[in-house]
DNA sequence: GCTTGACCTGGAGCGCACTCCAGCCTGTTC
DNA sequence: GAACAGGCTGGAGTGCGCTCCAGGTCAAGC
């Protein structure tokens, strides 16, 4: 009989993590509670594995631990729709000061690259 | 008389660092070695000012400490110009990816604000 | 000549985001 | 029923990029 939902380590697999990174995220609120099977072995669900990826994407942008709990928190809960906006406005904001600070980066590596006849 | 250079608390406003982080590049290799006065304080000329502005630029784009060593000696020496720009290349394929991560970060939070009613 | 302020060095400490590990449990396989 | 794979917890350790500090030098102002 097939158990609902992935373990913990193909989960791990799906995302692109570690088991470890799996249950540190767990622990601080950035994903979960995952559900346990009758061992206390996690069981991820799609709900879960689709989170994760979103998780991810934000964590890959750089965006820090305390950010996604705080995101974690406001998206779960029925918070203040407007301190939920609020949060997230600033916080595109910033990946889009990144992204800005990204495209000098570039322009400056293209120039030393031109220059030495890249 | 006025001295040549500025004082490392000027170059440290000027550059927007801390005085800590300005000796740190330089034990580090990222910056220097600048020259000193006759009490050994350090005098930053605009060169210096300069070459920390384009260091900025890029630790701020994510580049780590050993990557801004590696590309300050090879634009510091005549190394081979075939290695220098291959790793020009790999950095600029890296900050590239990094935008287009931010990018997909960026649509996962415009998304979030829309489906809240931003 | 004494205080003040800016700077020096070498080295310790810190926050973040993992990462690893000991010691334990459980379900399966032979 | 012994061995093994895979998972569990709590807690310690790691690497990076600073950041802070003790203890000292030096020049200028009073």
């Amino acid at each position: 009989m097939t158990m609902h939902g992935m373990a913990i380590g193909d989960a791990a697999r799906a995302a692109g993590l570690t088991e470890d990174t799996l249950r540190y995220y767990e622990r601080e609120g950035l994903v979960g509670p995952v559900g346990r099977d009758s061992a206390g072995h996690r069981r991820y669900a799609d709900d879960d594995l689709a989170w994760i990826g979103i998780v991810t994407c934000l964590r890959d942008a750089g965006l820090g631990i305390a950010d996604l709990r705080r995101f974690t928190e406001l998206l779960r809960s029925a918070a203040e729709p407007t301190e939920r906006t609020a949060f997230l406005l600033r916080r595109r904001d910033e990946l889009v000061a990144r992204r800005d600070a990204l495209d000098n980066a570039i322009t400056v590596l293209d120039e030393k690259i031109d220059h030495y006849g890249g």
